[in-house]
DNA sequence: AGCACGCCGACT
DNA sequence: GTCGGCGTGCTC
């Protein structure tokens, strides 16, 4: 059994007579727990290590199980992997809202009425006894009313004074099926004798339409909840609760019509549907944006379901229900489960109950649809298997992608991952022989993919702020455009973080020479510094590659391109996506219907623009900056820019008119940039691997981070230093098996502070996956750990996305 | 996490 | 001498 808290073991329990035969695995039970009572999932023995006593289940909470047994050993091995409580692994699985906890409810006692008028009764003591003479309050609340933490010590004391009362009461669990009153003609002759002429009414309706619910006969007779009531007491309906689904789903989707395969598809599906059921297998799916991997993988779906197989389908997050979840629902219905972040929470509970039930065969969604309750999937499929939304930034820090491969390993399925910007890390498996490849090199109506222009902006040398971003060639081009009547979509990667340096003369951005990662200017020191390592470069140093001292700090955002744009084109209607303008509910898909029907001449967007919108109006793309995303101070800078270029260039010439592609950059040389240009992944992939090669970076490695953040900088540099120094002897103890291990920092982050934290991080690397998880282990949980202070929190990243 | 225990400095 | 703060450890 595996409790709901930051615990790693499991524990045993014995379950009383009474319960033995309800208690299965997958489901929740209420036990013990310490002082405490907390929810735990039931996962199956464990061992019990010492010969302490054994307590009992209180409860078990569910009729049936939440999550099949198959799925059990897939939690493990995450709980393992990524080092996080086996427990709160289940939880992050789970739909939200289920579980329960006591907490500890305070109540005014006797004496306590008396003491709060006492004049010796000391202040902190009177500020809680004036919150509780309010009503009774959690330790939680209380803390919040009077503005400070409330010692449990002062609490007893207060208790054995008769002050005040500790009551325990269980929270939570409010999220249950959804159940609707339904309406039943009783079979006995109580309704044969005379009836009013409306329950006369009643009972035709139920006689020809069999059982409805209340409100369904309100609609046909407004009083039907009334009369119904009367036609129970008199026994000649019955009234039962029914478990309804919520309506997840807005408008209906019409059912599609299956369209021909292109040559290319039909190889495609030809080369991969002879897989289905035969053992693990993972495939590659490489194909240009607009070339129909959605068809390959609604065949691919269809071929598995037909064989019995359930199907699990992976969409990256984009705020709102993707075109590939509708296309699944167009085309499969009543079979297709979806889970996304678009779903209330009990919408979501609804779902992946109908995924437990077997009601659906196809589960679709975001990242979190990985946990899809599927006894024994058949077929997994990562649409843009690159995207950085599969990766969980808080938390339990899962990479989806990743986790559909290990799934796939345990059901024996098959995997496919599809891309038009395939990962460095999902290629290089191509290359070594791990996946199989298939590809998609042309778009399905023959349309040519956009021509791409660079424009250098070292040659921009206009000074006028932001104006000098919006070159003379990309004005002409967005004029154009608008005199054609088409739209524009200008993309600038704003959420952007500090300024990094950059050679205003040659467009070389100023680099660590041990890490290749672009230095980070700290204005306290006045130097340039590595994030990865910790070198330091005088604020003053001139550019190495060409001795300019003529070093700027690119540093600017949508908001301001937005505003360039209105000056520029007073007569054009400018609007923006970004996380600052799409946060309000509703506000993405207005924006959306704007664009469709032409109220929108330019989009100034950032990566938002770039993900799964099919917008057929634009022609023209502008990339305002593309060395924004390049020069982030992350090994995996060069592989994002060329996805996010490739990507929002894709966005360009969907309809019937080509598209263009401006593309700005101090760089126009870099091969990153160039292979955007040509839209050479092969291209960009062979210099970058070999880059990671020489670095030793993923995938030639493995990482994990650990972040240390705390509100106090002094104590949070001090506590990253332990932790540092510990790794260091450690590895210096491991003695020639853990040289393989390679330990960076611990440094300040790149995001040096949020939300009034400060923050470190120690990467640590290793060819060796075993030989990195034993250090980081020992590290963490082991016997000489630093002890995690309740006001500094460290947390382990492992394989991290962003190093920021 | 949430709670208890035990060790220390600063007060009656 | 106790009170009350905080670091350390445990939960079948």
């Amino acid at each position: 059994m595996a409790v709901v808290l930051p615990v790693y073991e499991t524990f045993s329990y014995s379950v009383p007579a009474h319960l033995s035969d309800q208690a299965r695995p997958g489901m929740r039970v209420l036990v013990p727990f310490g002082r405490r009572t907390v929810t735990g999932y039931l996962i199956g023995p464990d061992r019990q290590t010492d010969s302490r006593e054994i307590k009992q289940i209180l409860d078990v909470l569910d009729d049936s199980p939440l999550f099949p047994e198959t799925m059990i050993p897939f939690f493990q091995w995450i709980a393992s992997y990524y080092m996080h409580p086996p427990g709160l692994v289940v939880n992050t699985a789970l739909p939200a809202g289920l579980n329960m906890t006591d907490i500890a409810v305070l109540t005014i006692d006797e004496n306590g009425i008396q003491a709060l008028a006492s004049s010796s009764t000391g202040p902190v003591e009177k500020s809680i006894l004036a919150a509780l003479s309010e009503g009774p309050a959690s330790i939680k609340q209380l803390q919040k009313k009077i503005g400070r933490p409330v010692p449990w010590a002062l609490i007893h004391r207060m208790r054995q004074r008769k002050w005040l009362l500790l009551d325990r009461r269980i929270e939570g669990g409010r999220i249950r099926p959804k159940t609707i009153r339904m309406v039943a003609l009783e079979k006995s002759e109580n309704f044969s004798r005379r009836l009013s002429r409306q329950r006369r009414a009643i009972c035709d309706i139920l006689k020809a339409e069999g059982d409805l619910s209340v409100p369904a006969l309100k609609k046909r007779i407004p009083t039907a909840a009334t009369l119904v009531r009367g036609m129970q007491k008199a026994g000649q309906v019955a009234v039962y609760e029914k478990t309804i689904s919520r309506d997840p789903f807005g408008d209906p989707i019409e059912p599609d019509t299956t369209p021909r395969l292109t040559g290319e598809q039909t190889r495609a599906v030809r080369q991969m549907a002879p897989l289905l059921g035969r053992g693990f297998k993972t495939v590659l799916l490489a194909g240009v944006t607009g070339s129909g991997k959605t068809e390959v993988y609604l065949r691919l779906t269809r071929a598995a379901i037909s064989k019995k197989m359930q199907v699990l389908v992976l969409v990256p997050e984009i705020g709102l229900i993707s075109q590939t979840e509708r296309r699944f629902r167009a085309r499969f219905g009543e079979r297709v489960a979806v889970l996304h972040s678009g779903l209330s929470r009990g919408e979501r509970y609804d779902q992946w109950l109908r995924i437990v039930k077997e009601e659906a065969a196809i589960a679709i969604g975001a990242r979190s649809c990985i946990f899809a309750p599927f006894t024994d999937v058949g077929l997994i499929i990562v649409d843009e298997e690159h995207d950085s939304s599969y990766k969980q930034e808080t938390g339990l820090r899962y990479n989806a992608r990743d986790l559909a491969v290990v799934r796939g390993r345990h059901h024996k399925a098959l995997v496919i991952l599809g891309s038009a910007t395939p990962s460095v890390q999902s290629w290089h498996n191509v290359t070594i022989g791990k996946y199989d490849l298939a590809t998609l090199s042309k778009r399905i109506n023959r349309q040519p993919l956009p021509e791409i222009r660079t424009v250098d902006l070292s040659l921009s040398r206009d000074e006028r702020g932001i104006q000098r971003y919006i070159t003379p060639q990309l004005q002409k081009e967005i004029r154009n455009t608008l005199d054609e009547g088409n739209q524009a979509l200008i993309f600038l990667n704003r959420r952007g973080f500090s300024a990094f340096p950059i050679c205003a003369h040659c467009g070389q951005a100023l680099r660590c020479k041990n890490c290749d990662i672009s230095l980070t200017l700290h204005k306290k020191a006045n130097a340039f510094r590595c994030h990865y390592c910790g070198f330091t470069k005088a604020a003053t140093s001139a550019c190495p590659s060409c001795g300019s001292e003529d070093i700027k700090l690119l540093g600017m955002g949508t908001e301001k391109v937005q505003e360039a744009m209105v000056q520029l084109f007073p007569d054009a209607r400018v609007a923006r996506m970004d996380r600052d303008t799409m946060n309000r509910k509703g506000a993405i898909v207005r924006l959306l219907k704007d664009l469709k029907h032409r109220r929108i001449d330019i989009l100034v967007g950032t990566q938002m623009v770039a993900k799964g919108h099919d917008f057929p109006g634009i022609t023209l793309v502008g990339v305002v900056c593309a060395d924004l995303t390049l020069n982030f101070p992350d090994f995996r800078s060069g592989e994002r820019t060329f996805q996010l270029l490739a990507q929002v260039a894709g966005r360009a010439g969907r309809g019937e008119h080509p598209g263009k592609v401006v593309l700005q950059t101090f760089n126009p040389d870099h091969f990153t940039i160039g292979a955007a240009k040509n839209q050479d992944f092969k291209k960009f992939f062979d210099q970058e691997i070999s880059f990671r090669k020489a670095l030793a970076y993923p995938p030639f490695s493995r990482m994990v981070a650990v972040r240390i953040s705390g509100k106090d900088p002094q104590k949070t540099a001090e506590m990253a230093g332990k932790i540092g120094t510990n790794g260091r002897r450690m590895l210096a103890n491991a003695g020639p098996g853990g040289s393989r291990v390679k330990l960076m920092g611990p440094i300040e982050a790149p995001l040096a502070r949020i939300a009034n934290r400060h923050r470190w991080q120690l990467l640590i690397s290793s060819p060796d996956v075993a030989g990195l998880h034993r250090l980081v282990h020992e590290l963490m949980q082991g016997p000489n750990s630093v002890a995690t202070g309740r006001d500094i929190r460290v947390s382990v990243d492992v394989d991290p996305f962003f190093l920021m």
